[in-house]
DNA sequence: CTTAAGTTGCAAACGATTTGCAATTGAAAA
DNA sequence: TTTTCAATTGCAAATCGTTTGCAACTTAAG
């Protein structure tokens, strides 16, 4: 179950079109830059620092680069950050104008990645900012289980 | 908001109950590990390893014990992780017989957190599952914002 | 083509957590 | 109690993911 299911219907974004939100920001279309974005282009699933850096074609950047970069993008809203719970930060790239805000069901045993629909119910988290006095509220939310392939 | 508010009416377990979970799993009680269920005992909010080691009386223990005692508390059962995204792992003391589930509602400017009662609906965790054809899930979920005293 | 600001590589620095190992200490047995 | 041995601790070194300082190097604007 190393591939990802899709049920979000996620346009692969242009290259152009990424790079054209970056020079917009003033930011630099770098060689590094255009090799990450290309990768997160293809993987519409959360990628590691790692995974990128073994994406990289032969003489890829440094990992600093790497993490430069989807730091910058990041505050950009370009890309996600997840967090699994494994200690490695993934980043997905997030659509123009989109908040990429939803959620995972990953197997504990093979680590595949199922993209989820469902979202933690509005009104439930409303009535909790609310009845908490607290404004803003969001929330982090990932589902663990078994895959079916893992299973036997 | 450095306080917590507890919804949840957890009866302080008594030392003498934890030490004997302990004992009963051929563990040893030792003073550094007596000390910690002690601090756990008395705040029933998730602590990191660093504020165990500071609430430690003078001369505690090393920080490498209390990383050791938590792994071996959560093998037990005896405490629960949790990770607020912040890089640091906080525990949390459960109560016998019980899973410790449950979520938090965090302050993002002061780092306060809510124990909060509501959790995911298990109707769509079931949905999400077997659509996904997953086994055993379960999920991570911790809400962020900003608390009243944080908001003005 | 020049130039200044933005970027990169590299190595060192970091913070959380883990681990090897010798010295210490519970607690079961004598 | 005292003996005894496995469990546990302290300490320092090692990992891991991530960040940062800095000099050398590009990109993109003029």
């Amino acid at each position: 179950m190393k591939n990802c299911v899709h049920k979000h219907h996620k346009k692969k974004q242009e290259l152009a079109s990424l790079t054209g939100r970056l020079r917009r920001e003033a930011r630099k279309i770098t060689s590094p830059r255009a090799a990450i974005l290309e990768i997160l282009r293809h993987h519409p699933h959360p990628l590691t620092i790692k995974e990128i850096f073994a994406e990289l074609p032969k003489g890829g950047c440094d990992l600093a680069t790497i993490y430069r970069a989807m730091q910058m993008l990041e505050k950009l809203g370009m890309v996600k950050r997840f967090d699994f719970g494994d200690g490695a930060a993934r980043f997905e790239l997030v659509g123009e104008g989109e908040d990429g805000h939803h959620h995972h069901l990953i197997c504990t045993r093979c680590a595949g990645v199922v993209e989820i629909d469902e979202c933690f119910p509005e009104e439930i988290e409303r009535r909790i900012a609310s009845v908490n006095g607290f404004a803003g509220v969001t929330h982090r939310l990932e589902f663990f289980g078994v895959c079916p392939g893992c299973q036997k």
